[in-house]
RNA sequence: UCCCGCGUAGCUCAGCUGGUAGAGCAGACGGCUGUUAACCGUCUUGUCGCAGGUUCGAGUCCUGCCGCGGGAGCCA
């Protein structure tokens, strides 16, 4: 088994055999470079001509970019070298040639690179990026199994249900028509009473045809939902998962968000308390800026990209108009203009990463507002079940994934962390 | 769906008020003990997105279409 390169300024002075891919090769007339990259660090080999035998001076010489080789030598301290030692190559063994490789150490357009995605994980950004994706992702797994959360699976493939069909990607399922998931709010709504608090976290699908750098047809979100917490309760676990989710990327990405060139000083700031401001103040000081907007209006992109100038950390919305929202938010009882839900919007530009909501959970109300809405009652049957059988005040939200890891590394576009990005124009690779 | 911009070599781009195609990188060969996207020299590379139009002549101007990027709306 070869040694990882990870643990190589543990083992100066010894012969070791590290394998990976070649990130470069320089080579002159009587000393050559191979850098090898091999998932766990970079190392540069050193191959000095005079001392190794003529067949690996040959074979090093003619290693092509992202050949998969395995290299033998000790193991040197070296202060030219990027991460403070170098391997004094003996040996080289070929694994896997490669051809002309596409991507060059130089820039490249946007199409091209996701036309190539396969080959550009490789690449020191993307690799950075998604490292820091797959800790968000198991930060959030373990803030909510420390708080006694149960994750609930929901299914992808569903029967008409959701907000708006116009929205949903529509399949064949044997004959009748299915959709895929917009969301799994309404099953960890179902599962609530079984476990209190669960969550479900997973890809889902949205057909809009969105082209910003803030969309992606499916992308992954994950979705808390409470058992006898109200609105106020809800920001509050919003406020705590969002600084423990920046705050676990801080700690153990360290090397990732330098690469990233990421300004660590503006997500240090990322404490509780998040400002909080309702719709309504939200209007009236736009208004008092000169903005001219008119209550009863959904927040555009502007308008929340103001909001959020006002504050150094993400910023709660709460208690939007009843029209602006969806149906299964709960009418608020102090102003029944309004629903008792929130956005969460984080600083820098990057948006809206949370939408949550106390839930509806008076049957007859909750049908009316499915009236109001158009939408077909047959398909929320089972949905409204769940205010005939103990119905319970609980709230949740769904907070985007690739959005919140857009915003940590301070990548301008979603689309770069995610792997193989799914947009409204792109299927492959 | 709407608005704005772009489309020239494998890649990144230059190409002026129209005059018949260029650079860097990559690739090949040669040179150089220490390079960090190495450097120096030589060589190779084109349906100028597609179709039509104006013109003696179109990469360049006009129209339509296609593709891409950004934004709006919608949302996470």
């Amino acid at each position: 088994m070869a040694h990882q390169i990870r643990d190589l300024p543990d083992r100066a002075g010894e012969t070791v055999t590290v394998s990976g891919w070649t990130a470069a090769v320089r080579v002159h007339a009587r000393v050559a470079f191979v850098v090898l990259r091999d998932g766990t660090g970079v190392v540069q080999g050193v191959v000095v001509k005079s001392a190794v035998p003529e067949e690996v001076w040959t074979l090093a010489t003619t290693l092509t970019q992202e050949s998969c080789v395995a290299l033998s030598g000790t193991v040197r301290p070296d202060p030219r070298a990027p991460g403070g030692h170098e391997l004094t190559v003996t040996g080289v063994e070929l694994i896997g040639g490669s051809e002309e490789y596409p991507i060059q150490p130089k820039e490249h357009g946007v199409e091209f690179l996701l036309d190539h995605r396969h080959l550009w994980l490789r690449s020191n950004l993307q690799r950075a990026g998604l490292k820091v994706r797959a800790e968000v992702e198991q930060a959030i797994h373990d803030f909510l199994y420390e708080r006694d959360f149960v994750r609930v699976d929901t299914p992808i493939l569903t029967g008409a249900i959701g907000e708006s069909a116009g929205t949903l990607f529509e399949t064949d399922y044997f004959g009748e028509r299915a959709f895929l998931a917009q969301t799994g709010q309404l099953y960890v709504e179902s599962a609530c009473p079984a476990f209190r608090r669960v969550y479900c976290f997973g890809p889902t699908f949205r057909a809009e045809k969105s082209k910003t750098r803030r969309h992606l047809t499916e992308f992954w979100m994950v979705e808390p939902e409470v058992a006898f917490a109200d609105s106020n309760d809800n920001m509050d676990l919003q406020e705590a998962f969002v600084c423990y989710l920046v705050r676990r990327a801080l700690e153990r990405c360290k090397a990732e968000l330098e690469v990233l060139g990421r300004d660590v000083t503006r997500l240090e700031s990322v404490v509780p308390p998040f400002p909080r401001i309702s719709y309504s103040e939200a209007v009236e000081r736009l208004n008092a800026e000169g903005r001219e907007f008119e209550w009863g209006r959904d927040l555009g992109a502007v308008e929340e990209a103001t909001i959020s100038s006002w504050f150094d950390r993400p910023v709660f919305v709460y208690n939007y108009p009843k029209e602006a929202k969806a149906f299964y938010m709960k009418e608020n009882p102090d102003d029944l203009r309004t629903v008792l839900c929130n956005d969460l919007l984080a600083p820098e530009g990057a948006g809206e990463i949370i939408g949550g909501s106390q839930r509806e959970d008076d049957h007859d109300r909750l049908l009316a507002r499915i009236h109001e809405e158009g939408l077909p009652e047959e398909a929320y049957d089972w949905y409204l079940d769940l205010r005939k059988y103990g119905t319970f005040p609980h709230s949740g939200f769904g907070l985007g994934l690739e959005r919140t890891v857009g915003w940590i590394t301070g990548r301008p576009h979603i689309r770069e962390l995610v792997p193989f990005p799914r947009l409204i124009n792109r299927l492959t690779p």
